[in-house]
RNA sequence: GUCCCCAUCGUCUAGAGGCCUAGGACACCGCCCUUUCACGGCGAUAACACGAGUUCGAAUCUCGUUGGGGACGCCA
């Protein structure tokens, strides 16, 4: 049998950090056994479904890399064949009319919990041998319900979290058609999970609760069960569930904040999956190790820390002209007018083994191409008597010197040797003047990057 | 409240009854490298929630307790 596997997102805002993780998992686990992967869109909640957050579904997965092979599919367009399938349940009495308001249901409601029940309906439309119906009143749409069994249990192995069961007398019969007829969620899913032939549905936790009706319905149907697979949910960084107020952001914010798609991927690989000791590794290893039995039941706490290592890591690994390109933008969004002296590639080939992130990177570059006002208290810091004059007849060394780093690091050398100070006594206020910081990479390597003329020039400023 | 799920270092995790004196990674701390800061190298601190049981033997199996989470919509 060919595994297929979905992702079905509802597009009522961003992709999330956890959505992107199920996504992962679903797309791996098809990769890896040569299977397809689905991508539908579940759009019947028209009050909160948005063109714009398909759009930022579909943009965050293209970031990610994530492929799927079939769809997208939106349930709006599937609404004749859910209403088909209601009809059919209908004929063969395994729905029913109910013509209970909800008005009525949240008087149901209120009075369970009052008396400390769960909150269900009681079934007082679903039809029963002998049993007589009220009347319906008149001018009343009635929503469709499913006749769920009242005995017995559900269970199934969860490849996540082993056997789950239900009894059957927990569960109410759900709603499956509004009462201006259109299919809710749970008959939507079933219907598609069926016709798109799904083998293993992997998605969130939260779906655990749906999945015992949702196997009543596929029994009803006549459809066979597929596999099921519920990922634990992600914390944010305090350990607190993500919400939209608080820690859920898109994964484009990410790559806002400067991280690499592949680093995430990484990332999110190793929350609450692992392979043995492996921390780094490629995509494409990562869809050959990947199984469900490695994934661990229990919910995962997000850590920038080690996204930071790991984009870091990726950093290091990436191509000097394709980080370039991602922070040349980034430059430009700052108003920062990037030249070609120095080049962009020779900067992020001295700092990408020093920064966290793209941002970072854009951070140190900044300062070459900027006009430079180094911060009077550290230029009085380090611009001392003792060394104003040395710094002076460095400048002229480096007025002929050959320019490139060996060379510049003689003519330091050699002028320090000549006034017997030490290294940072010429490097620190060397860094001021030309960066602004007294955080650089190596002096020489430093001034080697400007052109000379740039170099004597922002010397000049402070050496009057 | 009812049902369902979860529980190993601060965090992510390894662990399928003896390989566990519990391993790795991030973070933290220390040392080395060094021209500052990083990178890199080396090292240290740090966990099986608790209580019973099964067993010759339990982090691993069972039950309970506690704690956390999820669900209980004409949302998905």
């Amino acid at each position: 049998m060919t595994v297929r596997t979905r992702f079905a997102p509802s597009p009522t805002g961003f992709l999330h950090i956890g959505g992107a993780r199920t996504a992962l998992f679903s797309w791996a686990y098809a990769r890896k056994h040569g299977g397809t992967f689905i991508l539908r869109i579940e759009d019947t909640d028209v009050e909160r479904s948005t063109p714009e957050a398909v759009q930022a579904i579909l943009d965050g997965m293209k970031w990610l890399n994530l492929a799927y092979d079939e769809g997208p599919f939106y349930q709006m367009q599937r609404m004749y064949r859910y209403k088909e399938a209601i009809q059919q349940m209908l004929d063969k009495g395994l729905a029913y009319y109910c013509y209970t308001s909800p008005e009525e249901l949240e008087a149901m409601r209120e009075a369970q919990r009052a008396a400390g029940l769960k909150p269900r309906y009681d079934g007082r439309w679903r039809p029963e041998p002998g049993k007589a119906l009220p009347t319906p009143p008149s001018g009343v749409q009635p929503v469709v319900r499913f006749k769920n069994p009242t005995s017995g249990t559900v269970a199934w192995k969860d490849l996540v979290k082993g056997v789950i069961e239900f009894a059957n007398s927990e569960l109410d019969d759900l709603i499956i058609a509004r009462a201006d007829g259109t299919p809710t969620y749970n008959f939507c899913v079933v219907v598609d999970d069926w016709d798109m032939g799904i083998t293993h549905v992997i998605r969130g936790d939260d779906h655990v609760n749906n999945t015992p009706r949702q196997i009543n319905i596929l029994k009803a149907l006549g459809a066979s069960v597929p596999q099921y697979a519920h990922l634990s949910m992600i914390l944010g960084d305090d350990g607190t569930k993500l919400s939209k107020r608080h820690g859920a952001v898109s994964v484009m914010q990410y790559d806002e904040d400067g991280y690499l798609p592949e680093a995430v991927i990484n990332y999110l690989a190793r929350l609450g999956w692992s392979h043995g000791d492996e921390e780094i590794f490629s995509v494409e290893q990562f869809c050959q190790w990947f199984d469900l039995d490695h994934i661990t039941p229990s919910a995962a706490q997000f850590n920038t820390e080690k996204l930071n290592w790991v984009n870091q890591h990726y950093l290091k690994a990436a191509a000097n002209a394709r980080l370039a390109a991602l922070v040349r933008p980034r430059l430009e969004a700052r108003k920062v007018l990037v030249s070609d002296a120095p080049a962009l590639e020779h900067i992020i080939a001295l700092y990408k083994e020093r920064v966290a992130t793209l941002n970072e990177l854009a951070d140190a570059a900044e300062v070459y191409y900027m006009d430079l006002h180094p911060s009077p208290e550290l230029l009085q810091q380090h611009l001392t008597p003792e060394s104003i004059p040395v710094l002076k007849e460095l400048m002229e060394r480096l007025s002929e010197v050959e320019w490139a780093a060996p060379a510049i690091a003689a003519a330091i050398k050699e002028t320090i040797a000549a006034h017997n100070l030490k290294m940072p006594k010429l490097a620190m206020p060397l860094r001021v003047m030309l960066t602004g910081q007294t955080q650089t990479p190596s002096v020489d390597a430093v001034v080697a990057l400007f052109p000379r003329t740039t170099v004597l020039e922002r010397m000049a400023r402070h050496l009057k």
